[in-house]
Formats: C-alpha cells, sequence, structure tokens
DNA sequence: TTGCTCCTCACGTCACGTGAGGTGGC
DNA sequence: TTGCTCCTCACGTCACGTGAGGTGGC
C-alpha cells in the first residue's frame, strides 16, 4: 500500500521542524553528512529537548545549496567562503537598489516637468556637466 | 659573496616578463604546482617563442591571491568560483560608486541654493515623500 | 518492541602538491 | 657544459563522505 503524499506550507522558515533523517532526504545529503556539517558549523540546525538536531526550512536551502557547491567539487572552507561572499554580493545588490529609486527621486525632483522615468533609462541622456554646479 | 639584489619597476603589469622559476619564488610556490594551475586553466601565463611560460606581474598577483586561498584550505574549484564571484562583488562596488556621483549631481540639481554634498550624509535627510511629484 | 536519535572510529576515494626521471633548446 | 625549460608518472597526505557499531529516549 503506498504511503500518503503529505504536502504542507511552513510559514516560519526559521522555525525549526524538521528531524535529521526527513532533512537528510529533503536536502538529498547522508544524515551522517548533515552531522558532520554541524559539528563544523557549517550548518547548524536548532535542537529539540532531547537533544535531537530540528533543522528549518532556511536551513534545507542552505543545505542544498551547499550540496550543490559540494556536488561540483569544492571542498568545506570554499563552500564557507562562497556562501559569506554570496552575502556581501547580496547586500551590494541591495545597495544598489537603494541608490537607484533615490536616484529616481532626484531626478523627478531635478526636472519636475519630466515624468518619472526609470533612472536606468536616464543614464544615458544624464550629461554631468549640464547640470554639476561650477 | 651575496648576490646583488636588483629592484625594478614593470611598468606594463600585463607584459610576459618572469620565467617560471621566477614566478614560483615571487609566489612562494613550488614550479610544479604553478604548471598544474596552468594545465587546469586557472593562471595560465604566456608563452616564449621556444614554449617556455612567460609571467606578468598580473599573474604573479593572481598567483599570490590564489596561494592564500589554497593554504587557507580552500581546493581549485572553490578557488576558481571564488576569484569568478570577485570579479563579480568588483563590478557591483564599481556600480555603486557610479551611482553615488549621480545621485549628487541630481540632488545638487535638485537643491541648487544648497552646497554639493555627498550622497552619503544626505541619505538620512532625503525623504522621498517631501520631493516626490505626486 | 520498533525506529528513530545520538556519538565515535575507520575506511575508501579523490584532490593536490611535489619529487623523480628523461628531454630539449638558449 | 651548465642550468634552465618542457613533459608525464607516481607517491604521500589530507579532506570528505559514509558505513559500522554501540547508546539512549520517545
Amino acid at each position: 500500500m503506498p504511503r500518503a503524499r503529505i504536502t504542507f506550507e511552513v510559514t516560519d522558515r526559521e522555525a525549526p521542524v524538521f528531524v535529521i533523517s526527513v532533512a537528510a532526504e529533503l536536502s538529498g545529503m547522508h544524515p551522517q553528512t548533515l552531522r558532520g556539517y554541524d559539528r563544523m558549523g557549517l550548518v547548524s540546525p536548532g535542537r529539540s529537548g532531547g537533544g535531537g538536531r530540528r533543522y528549518s526550512v532556511r536551513d534545507i536551502e542552505l543545505l542544498r545549496t551547499v550540496s550543490e557547491l559540494t556536488s561540483s567539487g569544492i571542498g568545506i572552507e570554499g563552500v564557507r567562503r562562497i556562501l559569506e561572499m554570496e552575502h556581501q554580493a547580496a547586500a551590494l545588490r541591495a545597495r544598489v537598489a537603494e541608490l537607484e529609486s533615490q536616484l529616481d527621486l532626484a531626478l523627478a525632483a531635478a526636472m519636475p516637468n519630466l515624468p518619472a522615468v526609470r533612472s536606468g533609462s536616464v543614464v544615458a541622456r544624464w550629461e554631468p556637466t549640464r547640470f554639476s554646479p561650477r
């Protein structure tokens, strides 16, 4: 008799809900490997009262990323560094987005007669010498 | 009799000037290791007419970076990926700098009575609702 | 009791650095 | 001739995944 397929949604992505065997299945890795990653501080899940590991959805996603990297021949230290850099890159991308929207607003204020335009398309028309105060 | 210490400056950082033994000494690595990196396509120097490798200053710098990464336990594939990400991060930083200077100009144009200020210090005072056209 | 969890130890495999061995051209 | 270069092959070491073995709590 086939087991019922159970589908559900976890609303809190940080909630420690998955036991190690389930986390291993969801991430496609061996439970021992997950224990190793925890020991190395690479992916450290929460713990239950009894001492068992409890993985969150966030942890599963991290594990999948780690799995992709290691299966492409990257070792643990490399993965560690890459995750760190990915974090920094995300911050930079956020900063770019923030600056772009500020630039949009500033351009709208500088040229009130023009309709609001995306800064990306304005850049080519934006000649510093035309606006810079001498 | 001690050998004279020869110091000089290479103006063209891309010029293929160092023979493999010198490159190995400058980067603190074994010549065989450098040959391996070349074979893997990680750091590929130019070649002389006779087929010998000729490393540029740029190559030496790359080798030093690789050396730092590998000595911290990161394997070749990890190094490859990290160099790639570092490249992307540099592009993002350049984009941030570009946007910041454009924002400076736009703010100067929007507020001609204020002295030019760095966008970084203006951000806190910049309230979108005050300037955005409704 | 069953099936999970925990842990440590050990083994196989693979990546990587480096030495050896033999070659050829300034 | 000397000292470099080139190459390939092979070995030692280390990292990593995973299996085994024995434990304990829902």
